[in-house]
Formats: C-alpha cells, structure tokens, sequence
DNA sequence: TATGAATGAGGCTTCATTCAT
DNA sequence: AATGAATGAAGCCTCATTCAT
C-alpha cells in the first residue's frame, strides 16, 4: 500500500515536470530549451528531473507525448459524449482550432515543435504518426455515420473529406502556432465549418 | 568593374553558403544544427562562414529568409506566366505540394522549421508574415480572377475558400515535412484540387 | 548553520581561485591570461571557474580588486598595531617594498598589471583609484602625527611629502615589477626611507 | 639611388605603421591590441602590416621600442643644449613629467604597458633595461656636474638622490599612465622638483 | 607592392550529466 | 528523496597568418 501511494506521489511529480517541459519547450523550442528553465518553472532544481527521467532527450520525447496523447484523450472523450455526427464534428474541429487561445499558447507552440522535431527524431514521428492516425480515425468515423444515416450527403468520397478537414485544422495550427498567420483561432473555426459543411452537403 | 565583379563573387559565395544552411537545417534544425555541419556541406571551413555573416544567428536567420524569398520568386513566376485562372491555380497548389518530393527535402524539413520557430525569434516572424502575405494575394487574385471572368461560381465568399486553400496547403506542407504524415504529396495535391474546384464550382 | 557552513565553503574555494587568478596573471598578464592556466595552477577544472564567476572578465577583475584589499588591509593593520609615527612609517615603505622577495613576485607584477590595465577598464580604475586614496590617507596620517608630536620637522608641507613618499615607492614598484629595474627591494626600501628621513628632518 | 630612395620610403612607411601601434597600445593594451586596429589607425589593411613587419610579436615589440628610444633621444637632446645642471635636471624632469598632457595620452599608457610586459618578454626586458640604465647614467652625470661645480650640495650621497628622482618620476608616470592617480602632472613635476631641491641642497 | 579571401588553432562559454552528501 | 558542486565535452567566435592575385 505504502509503495502504490509512493508510486502515485512520483507519479504525480513526473507529470507536473512534464507540463513545467511543454511550457518551455513551447517557449523556447525543443532543442534550446535547458532543464535549467524547466526546472526553474517547475520550482524544483536540474538534479531532481534528472533524478525523474533518465536523460534530457528521454524527459523531452516524454513531454511532447504527452501533448499527443492529451490530444487524442480529448478528442475521445468528444467521441463518446457526442452522438450526433454534425454536432460532434464541428466540436472535434473546435477542440483543434480553438485550443490555442483558450489553454496557454505554448501548448500550441509545442505542437508545432512536435511536427518540426520529428523529422529528425524517430521516437517523436512514431508517436506523432500514432496520433495522425488516431485524428483521423475519429474523424473518418464521424463522417461515415452522418453518410450513413443520410445526414451527410458528401460531394467527394469520404476518405477525400477526412483529409481535406484534417490538412486544413493542421493548417491552421501551424498558422496560429507560428504567430505569424494571416487568421484567428475563430476565423479558423469559422472557415473549416462552413467548408467542411458545404462538402458534406450537410 | 572589378569591384563590381568582386562583389558579385562574394554574392554567390554567400548564396552558395546559405543553400547548405537550408540543407542542414533541414536535416538538423534550427537550433542545433552546427556551423561545422553547414561548412562540411558546403566544402568549406567554418572561419569562411564567419568571414561572410556576422553571427550564427545572422547567418541562420538569412537562410530562413532565403526560403521564402525563392518561394515568393516561385509565385510570381508562376503568376506572370499563366493567365488562366484554373490553370495558375492548379500549378500554385502544385508548386506548394510538389516542391517536397522534386526538390530535396530538407527543403521542406527547413520550412516546418522556419514557421516553428518564428514564434520565438522576432525577426523570422516578420519574414514569414511578410511570406504568408504575398502568398495570400497571389491566390486571392487568382480566384478574383476566375470569378470576374465568370470562370469560377464560388460556393463560398472568395476570402474564405481563399483562407480554406492556403490552410490545405499549409496542413499538407505539415504532414509531409514531418514525414509522420498519412498522406504523400500527390495525394495532397489531389486532394486540394479537387476540394477547390468544388469550392469554386468550376 | 548548514546554510552558513556552504557559504563559507564557496567563500573559500572563491579565494583560492582568485589567489590562483593573482598568480597567473602576474606570469601571463591581465590580457593574456588563460582561464586554462588558472585552473592547472588552483588544481581544478575551467568550468569550476565559470561556476564560480560569471565571466572571465568580472573574474578576473575580482582577482585584482583582491589585491587592492589585501594592501588595503596590510596598510590598516600596521596603523592599528604601531603608535610611533617613524616606526609605522618605516613600516609602511617596507610593507610596500618588502612585499615583492618575501611574497611571490608575481603579486608584484600583477599589481603592475593593475595599473597597467586599470585606463582601459573602468572598473579597475575605480577600484584603482579607492586604493591609491587609502594609501595616501594612511602615509599623510602618519606623517601628521609625528609633525604634530614634534618627532617630524617638515622641510616642506606635509601633502607634498606625502606624494613625494608615495610617487617614490610606486616607482620602486614598477621597477621591482617589469623585473628590469636598477635597484633591488632591499635598496629601494633603503632610499625611500633615507629620503623621507631627510625630508621629515627627523 | 633608386634602391636607396626605395628604402627611406619603406622605413617611413615602417615609422608610420608603429606610430598607430604604440597609439593603439595604449588604448588597448600589448596583449589585446588586434592588428586590425592598428590598421585602421594607419587606413591600412591588416596584410600590410605583416607584409611589412614578420609577426604581430615582432612588430609590437618594434614599436615598445620605439617608444623607449624616442625617450632616450629627448633625453639626449637636452643633455646637449643645457649646460647649467640645475635647469638641466628641472628640464629632465619636465621632460618625464610632462609628456603626458602635451603628446597623447596614449604614448603614456603605452609605457606602463612596455614596463608591466617587460617581466614576461624577454625582448621587452632588454630594451627597458637599457632605457632606464641611459636615464639613469643621465640623471646621474647632471647630479654629479652640479656637485663638483659646487652647485649642489647633496645631503645624501649621488646615487641614492638619482634613485630617488628616477623613482618619484617612475611613480608619477604610473599614476597618471592609470588614470587613476591623485597628482597631475603639474603637481608631480612640482613635487619631483623641489624635492630633488632639498636633497641637492641648491 | 598591396590586398583581402580563406584558414585553423585556441579561447571562452554553456550545459547535460555525475556523484557525494 | 533531493541537492548542487564539479566535470568535461562541444560549440561559437576571434584573430594571426597565409597565399593567390
């Protein structure tokens, strides 16, 4: 008993490091960040997240998993609560594009980063591509159930579609996310509705 | 003359040194990669990349703004050449998801890089609105273009399919850049093309 | 206390370095000095140094401000612990012209360096010019005591006797230091305190 | 001819380049002083510098010697116009005291640079031994002139009096070389003065 | 004769990592 | 469990020097 608590508290402790992580990366970039920074935002000192996790590549890939994994948790959570195909796809779309104002803008930042990173990292492209393929399975399915019940009558094929939404919302992300984009979080929202509306014929 | 000369050979050096920044950031990112790796791509020592930029930074900095100056170039060309509306936007598109597989593919790696990081360094930021902006135009005139001359009937204001198309287009950049993405570029293309005609109503 | 006990610890280690700091720039000079050399001659490593200081720069200016202190602190202790005017004169001059055989000789030439350096680095120069103005305060206070006990019967006002004191060892100094002068410690204590025997008319 | 009109050029060209390197000596030390610098200071490259002198060493070491034996000629000079020994001596003196504020600082500066290097190069040793052995053979001759015309009467023998001079003088240099010292030269040259006038007993 | 492009050695500095406490 | 002193590898950068022109 006393050992499962331990394990909650470290567990617990590993997951406020990871957050402190995203913050920074987010901040100041997967490669640049230093623990320094990340401990100093945690409150805690270098020695202790080394005490945590075995190297700084191994804490960083664990925190931008997280971030994925937050993600997919999110859009499950949609998937289960929202019946009504219409309704569940224009908040999967607003779970994307309206992260970035709502939670801190280093979530989004971070993403970015995640997606620049795993180029060149293959841990991170294997956990990335998990999530691409998860984003899209939800999707996917959402839209097939509207085509099935006849809610959506779709002017391409379904996987066309799929792909369409989902390049837009990371487009969008990419542009809010560099801060240098032409749109707002809203207007974004607002475009990949009404497109997505009009090619579902809704 | 000689002084002109001399000039312009010191003006290929440093575009010949900034293709392999592009390269190796690239493959090594923005941050970490080394002067040292640059120099070895370009056959040359590194006190040579010193002697023609300021900083690492500067040096980095040029080679991001170098990518989108080529890309505005591309536009452009593409804008003067073709003076059919479906046309020049098939090819706008193409020139956006082809450029990936054609040319190397840092290419693109060095893009993803470029937008991660204009969220943390000011002076890429200024680049990339200044890219994204011209990039809007070239494609909003486009469409402008079709519509007057009654080529397109736009289901969807011109502003929003233009917003929805560079969204496409930036998502699909994403998805190739970070090789983790569920579709190639073809398949990009395909897809972004065939979401505009209809979009447009061609 | 244990908070007390490492403060203290690191207040020593900071010693030790600067005193390995005083003696290596006595050999190389202020310039020129390595932060290498530094550590072989304290036992260290370089990154020790750099946890220590925050730059080669303050560091080493620490080093020299240290040997202003420490003269500081000699000139105080001899006016402290001797009450007759001649006596503690004559042990002002050999405190001075004693220091460089007795001591390691390159604590002579780094106060040579001190000077040296001290009309390029402002911060030398203020700490420079502290110094000097101690110095003098305690020769003139010296000087006036024995006037005003009669022991002194001035040939000239007692300020030019002073910097005519002062300008004697500062040069015996320089020469002792560029280790090409023409008279030994020894001599040099000799002369300055002849002179000032004479020109205190004792 | 032709040979021998080609070499006064090259040795005016020589004088020219070390008279910017004593300058920039002076500003920024024997240690730190970048060729560069000097090269500006003379609106010359860098290259002809070494084209004209075989290394950095070489040619700064030229130029501490330079400044040593302009000293020994204004010496000289005097020696051979005065032939009273007290105006000689005050005109010796002047001659130290007040090169200061007359000629650049810098020439200043750069003898505290030639004496506080002089312990860590050979070459520079040498030179500044000579320097002071013909300052003091100078001085010396004048006392002595004075004392067997009946001129002086001296309270302490010849020697000790030459040391003191050469080492009050040697301290005022120091002091105004710093910039950090208490005297002007005007107040040295007082000082010096009428001190030499009591020891001389004029 | 003089230039300046290019080199490369070596310094300062940063930072992840280790380890004694 | 947690700290933080200490290490050492590696990067950027400076600059004297070389050499083709």
């Amino acid at each position: 008993m006393a050992r499962v608590h331990e394990d909650s508290v470290r567990e617990e402790q590993r997951q406020r490091l990871l957050d402190s992580a995203i913050r920074a990366i987010g901040r100041s970039g997967f490669d640049s960040v230093r623990l320094r920074d990340i401990a100093a935002d945690a409150g805690v000192t270098t020695g202790m997240i080394q005490y945590y996790f075995d190297s700084r590549q191994a804490f960083l890939v664990a925190a931008l998993e997280k971030v994925g994994l937050d993600q997919i948790n999110s859009w499950s959570q949609i998937r289960e609560v929202e019946t009504d195909p219409w309704t569940r796809l224009t908040r999967l779309i607003a779970a994307c594009a309206d992260r970035n104002p709502g939670i801190a803008i280093e979530r989004s930042a971070a993403w970015l980063e995640f997606c620049a990173c795993a180029c060149r990292h293959t841990e991170l492209r294997e956990i990335l591509s998990a999530v691409n393929q998860r984003w899209r399975e939800v999707v996917l399915e959402t839209i097939q159930l509207g085509c099935a019940s006849g809610v959506f009558r779709p002017v391409l094929d379904e996987e066309t579609i799929t792909d369409a939404i989902i390049a837009m919302l990371d487009g969008c992300e990419m542009s809010i996310g560099s801060q240098a984009g032409l749109v707002t979080s809203d207007e974004a929202r607002a475009v990949a509705t009404q497109v997505a509306e009009h090619l579902l014929n809704r």
